[in-house]
RNA sequence: GGAGAGGUGGCAGAGUGGUCGAAUGUACCUGACUCGAAAUCAGGCGUAGGUGCAAGCCUACCGUGGGUUCGAAUCCCACCCUCUCCGCCA
């Protein structure tokens, strides 16, 4: 959420920098709803103290033994245009706040400018593809022998769903682990377990809602009706929610949390893309990273972040690239986004695997996450995350960079101690 | 799931429906005393919002949301959470 004072301040400025990404703001609306609450809620606030004050004569009259009817007759009049007043007051307070949560975050100035993803600009690439001396076949040929089943990941639960099974299913889990590891032996993350089902504030605060309900799977406990329950898309939305609601101090800053989760996804708006294979699912796993810092450290956090996020494709030596998304081509919540990118030979490309973001203090503003800062202050953290990696993706990225000609495929090194010592899938 | 207890400021802990945003203690900050520290004394010390150039003034907040009332931390209803015991379970 945007700082709304930033709104009254520098409107134009705003709808400039939001434009800048795509997003037309209605700007007149906005400025007619704020000026209507101003006196809204300056008449409600006088309303409200004249009330106070009649109220307290009316307890010092009595206490005196006096006649209060008088006093009575003359605040029963304010009743009704008070009650009126705090009503519409609330209603258009309702209103601002709606919109405000729809706003998306304005991109840090160092981010490229561009309309879509053609406008990303390729920071550095590491590595180099490998040369085949046969077909190259796409990870659903390589891993179908192997134990990856979609056929009855399909009839279990539906398209993009998937089952894993034998040293395919090993192999997935072997990168998980290495990877959680990584991040906590070497990163100094903090490892954690979290919900997978969160309450709909959770998702407000990381900015899933109000907007990407559709993104969303929805849960419902049995036997009750109460309040509508969220699965989790990643656990950046646990992980970053550690800290709603809390003030922290300045020395507890950075907090660097790390988790493996599943992640749940509905992809309402993605039909027919991707459908062939593991790229895209309802439910994958992924190692993620989330740093809460103070304002000044978390573009130095950023940069950082994404070191962790290659130091993985490195030692699995899996070619990349590093890229920083345009203004038109982010997120909703991020100020700063870097992509990466691992290169897949059957698609003769490079495809995302991971994506660090940093969302300053957007998404702090809505789970009310603070710190005391050094002037005893009470001022937003910042929040990053990043996948460290997606799991399932890079389980496509090793089968294919790593197949072989007879069908079998290599076991990278850093997971064979993670396989009980297998260097070969299908040897 | 059953029975009971409870949720008030950083923490502890008061609070007959009426100058309560909230006693007191403790922690913390500033000053005095001291060579310095401790102890002691004095003062300060919540969050959010509105308004104003500012000093300030005003509003809201005692788990959450409703309700009763001129007035609610206090009364009523619903919900959430915590603790204890029992049951069931991984």
């Amino acid at each position: 959420m945007l700082d709304i004072n930033l709104l009254r301040n520098d409107l134009d400025g705003v709808v400039a920098r939001l434009a800048a990404r795509g997003f037309a703001f209605d700007a007149a609306t906005f400025a007619a709803l704020e000026a209507e609450r101003k006196t809204l809620q300056t008449a409600t606030q006088d309303l409200q103290a004249k009330r106070n004050s009649v109220s307290k004569q009316i307890g010092i009259a009595k206490s005196k033994g006096e006649d209060v009817a008088p006093i009575l007759a003359e605040v029963e009049n304010l009743k009704g245009e008070l009650a009126a007043n705090e009503s519409a007051l609330s209603t258009l307070q309702d209103k601002l706040n709606g919109l405000l949560l729809t706003l998306p975050n304005l991109p840090h100035e160092s981010v490229p400018a561009g309309d879509d993803e053609s406008g990303n600009v390729e920071v550095r690439r590491w590595g180099t593809p490998r040369s085949f001396d046969f077909e190259v076949r796409d990870h659903v040929d390589v891993g179908a022998p192997h134990g990856l089943d979609f056929e009855t990941g399909a009839r279990l639960s539906g398209s993009r769903f998937t089952l894993l099974r034998g040293q395919i299913a090993r192999l997935h889990r072997a990168l998980a682990q290495f990877m959680l590891n990584t991040q906590t032996e070497e990163h100094g993350y903090t490892e954690a377990y979290t919900p997978y089902i969160v309450n709909p504030e959770v998702l407000y605060g990381t900015g899933q809602l109000p907007k990407f309900a559709d993104d969303m799977f929805r849960v419902e406990r049995g036997g009750t009706d109460g309040q509508t329950q969220y699965l989790i898309s990643t656990s950046e939305i646990s992980l970053t929610n550690t800290v709603r609601d809390t003030i922290l101090k300045a020395d507890e800053l950075p907090v660097k949390l790390t988790a493996h989760s599943p992640c749940f996804r509905s992809e309402a708006g993605a039909a027919g893309r991707d459908t062939r294979g593991l790229i895209r699912q309802h439910q994958f796993d992924k190692v993620e990273m989330v740093q809460i810092t103070a304002p000044e450290q978390s573009y130095a956090a950023l940069e950082q972040m994404v070191s962790h996020a290659e130091a993985i494709l490195q030692k699995l030596e899996l070619p990349y690239r590093v890229v920083a998304l345009c203004t038109g081509d982010m997120g909703f919540s991020a100020a700063k986004t870097y992509d990466l990118e691992v290169w897949l030979p059957a698609q003769n490309t490079y495809r995302e695997i991971s994506s660090c973001s940093n969302c300053e203090s957007f998404q702090a503003r809505r789970m009310q996450a603070r710190f005391k800062n050094d002037a005893g202050k009470n001022e937003l953290v910042h929040t990053l995350n990043g996948s460290g990696l997606a799991v399932g993706r890079t389980l496509v990225a090793v089968l294919e960079n790593y197949q072989n000609a007879d069908g079998t495929v290599t076991v990278p090194a850093v997971l064979q101690p993670y396989m009980g010592g297998l260097t070969t899938i299908g040897g």
